[in-house]
DNA sequence: AATACACATCGATGATTATCGATATATAAG
DNA sequence: CTTATATATCGATAATCATCGATGTGTATT
């Protein structure tokens, strides 16, 4: 029988620094090892694996063993979103060291958000593709235009078979650098496969930022403000 | 300087029984005294005062005195979704006593999500909308359509004013009762008003339910299945 | 004025829990 | 077969923090 929703199991998971930063790790939508996570939350490798036991008894981390290794990622996008909206409404930390200011700078020009792509570069092409009418925000809720999909063809993405996937075909996305839009979705997330096909970007294993390679350069140099 | 969202700041605010109590509480979208919400989270006042002096610190929480009361309100309909997001992904408690389920059919029937009409009542109303074609909804967005307008100026809501109001005109609210969608945004606060107005719902400052009255009952009888 | 009430502050306490070292198990490499 | 590596389990510990009683402050009631 259905009751009350156990709102303290999923907050008390959420309220700890280690699991937060194994958790935005993840975020790049890829398969991270226990090891890896362990380096970037900075415990030991034994207390990351008790972290994602209680991540994965709460259906928020899926596993799969591969030799000697342990492979996790993110068990859904709704997991995603839901750290996304906490990043918006959070009050910012001060960076302190030069690493983290690299890091924070990387982060901010192009990063992964679940598998479409964030930061600077991705709220330049969400901003080109509002411009040229491609595609109409309103009332939080997005849409594609007949122009957009003409758009979208032209550089190789097949609308019909992104419309055919299961889960929100497009929406905004809020992006926590930006305090603005980029493109969400299953079209965002074809866009950063897209990307990725013809070399535009290379995603950073460690921090999930993205870099420009200079064909991405080109491409992108139309969006640019 | 801008820099990383502290996210443990307020995850930290989050993972505590008597705080969700108090901000479920708050959900009705009204005021609230410290006493009243002490009760509800069943703890001493003066414990009440330390939880609410971090939601006011956080800025999720607003206050203002009058005489020896200090009435407490959500202070951005932001925190209103995060919770409401949170309750749809958390699992779900199991209901032990007779008045705990009680309580939970009554929100089941009809409730306020921050002064839109949530539950059994609102998605009633919510999916009268869709099969009348009144309101679309496509992609996670949902638009009004011309028929709607003219649906709504019927019952007395002036579309052109609340468009005029910042915020969001109108949004789909994912239901956690009901696991499905009602009616949000300006449009959604504005037909709970209306239903308050003539009468039509009662609100119980207790626990956030609303009961019908007997013309409510005339008024949804349309919308129900 | 005197009393009752609403709310807030402070210091103490007890419960929770993230972390670690030690240990165990499984797999890879030599 | 031996050694190194990756992950997981267990018990102990140390830090955090929600709660309370005692107390203080301001406001209403009589």
């Amino acid at each position: 029988m259905n009751g009350f929703p156990d709102l303290q199991k999923t907050t008390k998971i959420l309220a700890d620094q280690s699991r937060l930063e194994i958790l935005t790790t993840l975020m790049d939508g890829k398969f991270h090892t226990v090891n890896e996570l362990a380096k970037k939350a900075k415990v030991k490798s034994h207390t990351t694996s008790y972290h994602l036991k209680q991540l994965c008894q709460l259906n928020w981390v899926s596993s799969y063993k591969q030799g000697r290794n342990v492979y996790y990622s993110l068990s859904s996008e709704d997991i995603a979103s839901l750290l996304e909206k906490l990043m918006n409404i959070s009050p910012t930390k001060e960076v302190h060291s030069f690493n983290e200011n690299s890091e924070y700078q990387k982060l901010k020009k192009g990063r992964s958000c679940y598998k479409h792509l964030a930061g600077n570069l991705g709220v330049s092409f969400f901003n080109f593709l509002v411009q040229n009418q491609h595609i109409k925000l309103e009332n939080n809720s997005l849409m594609l235009t007949i122009k957009g999909i003409q758009y979208f063809e032209s550089i190789g993405i097949e609308i019909t078979c992104i419309k055919k996937q299961k889960g929100i075909f497009i929406k905004p996305c809020l992006d926590w650098t930006e305090r603005t839009f980029h493109l969400g979705g299953n079209l965002g997330r074809a866009f950063f496969n897209l990307c990725e096909e013809k070399n535009f970007i290379i995603l950073n294993t460690e921090n999930r930022s993205v870099c420009l390679t200079s064909s991405g350069e080109d491409f992108f140099k139309p969006f640019k403000p």
